[in-house]
DNA sequence: AGCGTGACGAACT
DNA sequence: TAGTTCGCCACGC
C-alpha cells in the first residue's frame, strides 16, 4: 500500500476524461495538501496505463514535463495525440481550453 | 529518525 | 533568452 497522498493522486487523475489534460499544481491543490513536486513523485510511482492515465497530467505551463512510462516524454505526446490532445513544440496546444479541474 | 531524491514552479542572474 | 537557485513535500533507503 503506498502513502495516503499517493492513493488519492491516483483517484483524482482517473478521474480526467479522455482527451482532456490537467496539471500537477492543480492536482495538489485539490488536496489542499502536498505540492506540484509532491504529486509529481507520486505519479511516477503510478502503475501507469490503463490504471491510472498518468500521461493526462502536464505542466501549469501547459508544456508536457516529464513521463517514466514505456517511450519517455515522446511516448506521453503520442498517447496525447491519440486522445486527440494537440501537442505543438513540446505544448498542449490551447492548454487552457481543454485543462481539466479535480471536483473539490 | 534523518537524509537525499525528484514527472514542479516561480524568482533570479 | 537560457541557465541557476530556492521553496516546496511525499517517499525510499
Amino acid at each position: 500500500m503506498r502513502g495516503s497522498f499517493t492513493e488519492k493522486v491516483f483517484n483524482i487523475v482517473k478521474q480526467i476524461p479522455e482527451g482532456r489534460v490537467s496539471a500537477y499544481s492543480d492536482i495538489a491543490c485539490a488536496l489542499s495538501r502536498g505540492s506540484a513536486r509532491a504529486v509529481g513523485s507520486a505519479l511516477r510511482r503510478s502503475p501507469g496505463m490503463p490504471e491510472v492515465p498518468c500521461h493526462r497530467v502536464v505542466l501549469k505551463s501547459g508544456r508536457l514535463g516529464g513521463f517514466s512510462g514505456p517511450g519517455g516524454v515522446p511516448g506521453k505526446k503520442l498517447l496525447l495525440e491519440r486522445e486527440g490532445v494537440r501537442v505543438y513544440s513540446g505544448r498542449v496546444a490551447e492548454f487552457e481550453q481543454i485543462r481539466w479541474k479535480p471536483a473539490p
